[in-house]
DNA sequence: CAATAAACATGACATATATCATGTTTGTGG
DNA sequence: CCACAAACATGATATATGTCATGTTTATTG
């Protein structure tokens, strides 16, 4: 069984795969963090998702028919991915219950996830939801740092800005504004969350 | 087996369930459509998914362990919902791989359509994603018309606002446009495509 | 059918964010 | 370590959309 799951490592400049391609295999983060990115004929782009170690991707509809994946994935840095062929990935879920089960708890968190993400772009401010996207990664991706917590995921503005539906500009923009205030410090490289409490209170102030 | 689906009706002033209210059973739709909604402390709402007849809810997490609503659920006119307990809906899924890979790939689906969501927010404008979600309600829930399609639901000015995360007034003088272009006619009660095609092309003019 | 509320319409104005432009700082590979 | 590119910074201006206000049309209900 679990020799049909295999490693692939990818470095920063590789896509896992991309928009259009055809969906052959069900995958798993096992180290480093990928990027889920939709992106218009024009070029602008939107991230949909940042996945992290034990993150499913391709576990749903997609990979049930001949279908073609919806968005694609980019390691953020060098990541390394568990994946199956999704023929195996399917039988095996017939087989066993209990990790249908799984599937099905982890899809219906991913949805709430997205659902909850929809109500920000439509109902909060640009700064709101960049105090949300710092939050949340704080908890998921942060180490404690003399000084706060450190994100260990290597973040431009611009991707923070893909992120949450706004320009370059205005991402470094609040984020300047962020500085001065002391809610967080450093750049890409070494982003540092120095109010947490302070970035939650700006967070959820709708 | 079956047995355990129970039918209840509700009219247009009901709640399926509110947000916040522990999650008890797994739902289908029978009859009308059902809005997806989250609020805001004052007032702001955000109307996630419209879910028509043969839609799942509450397939998903929340409902396996204790947790609550993360949205409420209401009718738009009256509708008609199957129901089951949660436990029985588990131990159903566990029993039956064929209804558990079901909701895998629903789930999925709900997962991408919430996903194209999420990109249409970041990326689009109003009028664009104004468009999207009438030609989206036209293939859903529209019936042939000499003059065009008809929307069964009835959807006012302020209903679409919700769904695309703008205000009731800019939804407003977006459908009077669009009624100028003789793209749209009529109003909550008889919604009327006019011009399917230039819908489309706006919608996806990104 | 009258009374009342809901939905639609539209103007004037405010503002958050995008766009474009230009410059500085920081990182990186040969 | 130098050269080059990427990332960050910031101003000026444009624009889409929000906000508030007021009026009309269309439903609903007693």
């Amino acid at each position: 069984m679990l020799q049909e799951l295999t490693e692939t490592r990818y470095g920063k400049h590789d896509y896992i795969f991309r928009e259009g391609d055809p969906t052959e295999y069900f995958h798993i983060v096992k180290e480093g963090t990928v990027k889920c990115v939709k992106s218009t004929p024009e070029g602008k782009e939107c991230t949909l998702k940042m996945l992290m170690p034990g993150d499913l991707f391709c576990c749903d509809a997609a990979a049930f028919d001949g279908a073609s994946h919806p968005g694609s994935a980019q390691p953020m840095g060098d990541v390394s991915i568990l994946r199956m062929k999704k023929k195996s990935y399917f039988e095996m879920l017939r087989r066993n219950p209990d990790a249908a089960m799984e599937v099905i708890k982890y899809l219906g968190n991913r949805l709430n996830e997205a659902q909850e993400k929809t109500k920000d772009l439509a109902l909060d401010r640009a700064d709101q939801r960049l105090a949300s996207l710092l939050v949340d990664l704080a908890a998921r991706s942060g180490i404690p740092d003399p000084n706060g917590i450190r994100l260990t995921v290597r973040m431009t503005r611009e991707d923070m800005a893909n992120m949450i539906g706004i320009t370059t500009e205005t991402a470094i923009r609040i984020m300047s504004r962020f500085k001065r205030d002391r809610l967080v410090s450093g750049t890409a490289n070494r982003l540092l969350i120095r109010d947490l409490k302070g970035l939650k209170a700006l967070a959820s102030a709708s």
